[in-house]
DNA sequence: CATGAATGAGTCTTCATTCAT
DNA sequence: GATGAATGAAGACTCATTCAT
């Protein structure tokens, strides 16, 4: 994720049975390499050889380093995003705390399935082309939890999609503290309760009639 | 920050007027560059040119290029746990919602007093050497924050380090938000009320005899 | 044209029509990838994709992008230099004036008519196997010129070999000028009167008993 | 000499004495690469490596590689443009046949004074970057011989330039037939005697009066 | 001490060519 | 025969770091 305006975008999609394999494996390779080695030593030739194939494969499906890499935080971040916004719509009606109750579970499902793919890809969604991938992804989330927020029966949301950036950026803070180590011991084991109960408690401040 | 095992310390310290110049010179430097080029392009020799000295006298002072983003890092950081620091001291014994206002209000204000290179450095955090600087601040700040919520005489939280670390976390997630830019239109005017609205639920959520 | 040592020839003569097709596609799709992108550029990738078959396919008929390259370049050369020979033996016994008149008008003739593909084609001429090519055709052009040089009833002409290839590179150089762009406005529009009389002019130098 | 739009100009001056020293020994390392191995195989690490020193050092003072070769090829063409120039200025009011003597004994002088190098260069000309520069010479010397061309008093020319621009144009292409070698035998040696005459007789054709 | 020239390992990226399907 | 995926050598360029002046 460097700077420049060039085509993020893959070059073609895999038309042999051949190039989807070698696509798989350049993914897996980048988010290994990624995971073992940091961004700043995840090069293109380090992925290759992970990969078991060579640079020019690598660049026969993406215009460059950087489009791989976004290739795979946009599959990460659409996932977590998927997520949420199928739990949003489950949850859809339901009373503050149930939604909240899943929302965080939801989301924590989510980002801690792979925890060290989640950790590794926080360094590529800090560059140029990852903020932008966040950002979009992010939009779509708050739309959803918006959506369910406003649909809530017990409580009435003067600016739903003010709150639900709140929220999801307050859940998300605490997941980062997680992922990236640190934390003191016993963190994650109340993590989904204490997120809970931080969201329900923010939710319920606006309980109709509130303020 | 990159890999490696070298010294993060600066090399000497600045006994000398003209040595307290070049460095405090090479810190605005750091951070211009940063802020213009992004860490990618942040490199000693654009430094030392926007600094108006030299790579010799960079090296001068600290032992390689990580080590002088350490310290850019670690002022940042320190200045931020500071403010939290002292603003727990001052609401020792203060109620809730008092506590709440005033953390929310101290952090954000030396977060966003200089919001370009917050979120400069955000780059800088990620690499390796940065987790272990945050990690140290983060625990001083969660220190002071617990303290000051074990002291509030209106609720009582039987596990005050974990409670202050989810609420130090929940904060840092919408700052992000914000500095990354791509944030709602309205989304910076509202922020401390709504910040202070979601720590205070959830700290009252711990109300004496709740739960 | 790089280095090396491999047959520039091409390797099958097209017997069938599909064949000749192909090869078609890939000499005109190598002319307009020289014109759009320069040499550098002109890929096999790119030549085949134009061309609209496949790189494999390129290889069965050129050994490799050089001799595909010198394909492409003989038969430019060898037109020009049919023309020049044909002008010749057409104004065999011709006087001077109209013998330079007529040369000069069939070398612009070939040179000029399609413009860009000759501009593209120096590039092309300047690599290794290009100098060999060139000096071949324009040993044909020169024997031409100088036949008819010889059988001017208004001249003689010492070493008219020599002449020949004074008068020819005299043309090339004027023509180039031109091909290159940035010559004068109204250049092209007088070209044709100033060789004209350029190579009269040089020609009558040598009038039979003159010096 | 590829495409794109980059800084041509040279990086920095050499304030140190070893920096001009380098940038002496880059640029005839350049020329001879040039010669022995050709544009194509003239690369920034042969370059550097028969230079003696570093590609580091070759881009510390220039930009890029092409930025380097259009040094070279400026330095010979100006050397060219202002013998061609002088030359002129001293044959101001000659009579056509010593000013067309003196145009070609100066320019043969300056292209044929570094057979290899003013051959080499045609490669380094023929690139986008190259073409703008002997554009821009060429208009130098087109502007000095029209000047030479107007003040002949035995004749007068209605287009100098026009005039001055064939004239050139005819003088380098005998020039480069001649530089790539593949001349026969004894062209070099009449050489000067045959331009003479074909300018002489070029020229003498505008005697005033003619036409 | 300050300077800035030199270094060269390490990046990304391209492209001619081969060969399995 | 045709296709296009795979290969990897080779090129341009950057940058942290050193060290002679």
């Amino acid at each position: 994720m460097s700077a420049a305006t060039a085509p993020l975008k893959p070059r073609k999609s895999p038309i042999q049975d051949r190039s989807a394999a070698t696509v798989e494996a350049l993914h897996a390779a980048t988010i290994q390499v990624l995971i073992r080695e940091g961004l700043g030593r995840c090069t293109t030739t380090r992925i290759a050889a992970r990969a078991g194939t060579s640079v020019g494969s690598l660049y026969q499906y993406y215009p460059n380093r950087d489009a791989l890499l976004a290739a795979i935080l946009t599959r990460h971040l659409e996932s977590v995003a998927d997520t949420v916004e199928r739990t949003c719509r489950e949850h859809h009606g339901a009373p503050v705390p149930r939604a909240a109750a899943s929302l965080v579970s939801g989301f924590l499902a989510a980002k801690l399935s792979k925890p060290a793919e989640s950790k590794a890809l926080y360094a590529v969604a800090e560059g140029r082309g990852g903020a932008v991938l966040v950002a979009r992804l992010r939009e779509r989330m708050i739309k959803a939890v918006a959506a369910m927020l406003e649909s809530a029966p017990d409580a009435h949301f003067d600016d739903p999609v003010m709150t639900a950036t709140i929220a999801l950026s307050a859940l998300m803070g605490p997941v980062r503290t997680l992922l990236e180590g640190r934390a003191p011991p016993g963190f994650e084991a109340c993590l989904e309760e204490q997120l809970t109960l931080l969201l329900t408690a923010y939710f319920q401040a606006h309980r109709a009639g509130a303020k």
